[in-house]
DNA sequence: TGAATGTATCGACAATCATCAACGTATCGA
DNA sequence: TCGATACGTTGATGATTGTCGATACATTCA
């Protein structure tokens, strides 16, 4: 990981059709995709979607992590963190919890990205 | 990215079924995806691939990727090792020269793990 | 065999990352 | 207002990464 805009780079990958396969990326395309699939390129994240998706109601309070993934709740906090910024996840604050669910709309402009 | 197997990881993502969104991921399998992301997670490799899918005979000797990318050619022929190690390309050696081509097979893998 | 060219590896460096302990912030119930 | 609970942030640390120069390996041609 060379380049890095260090913030938001969510809206940009949502807006469809830049495909890996497609057209020759140029920098700036390549790095906002980039910046997205580095947010899945670590275990603890992937498994952070698989439990999200997996939950019955689609969003899963962030003290339920903890457990199943055996990190403490500061590094918990810190890959949903990630993972909000790069737009694939939202939190919702209801008291005391954080709830939090996929962007399977950002998920899918991933996916879409190394589409052939 | 704090575990690592160091080794190829190849195999083991190819073999389908493995959705994030489907199972509830446990530690081997998250962390055999996530080496499949990481090697997405860098500008210059997203380039590199976009670089082979848009070659007419869809493959591309190393030493034309060095101007387009604007590294230095040990740099490239790192990114490629870590591109053919996650199983994303082959390379093809004829004379002098290595040619690389994508694999579409194991992108598509990689797809189908963030499919809904 | 030797020179030239295309790739891969090695060594080193700066930058980034994942992790946790400690602390700060916010919300709720009493 | 006070204490308890749920999250987020900060600071520090050890590990990994991207990069390049130097060098080694492989192949072709003379």
């Amino acid at each position: 990981m060379a380049t890095k805009s260090s913030v938001t780079v969510v809206a940009e990958v949502e807006s469809c059709c830049s495909s890996v396969l497609a057209a020759p990326l140029d920098n700036a395309e390549a790095a906002q995709l980039a910046a997205g699939f580095t947010a899945l390129a670590d275990p603890v994240r992937l498994r952070v979607l698989s439990i999200l998706a997996a939950a019955p109601a689609g969003e899963v309070c962030v003290c339920d992590f903890v457990v199943p993934l055996g990190k403490s709740q500061p590094t918990v906090s810190h890959h949903l963190k990630i993972l909000s910024e790069a737009g694939l996840v939202h939190g919702d604050r209801r008291g005391k919890w954080v709830w939090y669910s996929i962007d399977r709309q950002r998920l899918a402009a991933l996916r879409a990205a190394i589409d052939a």
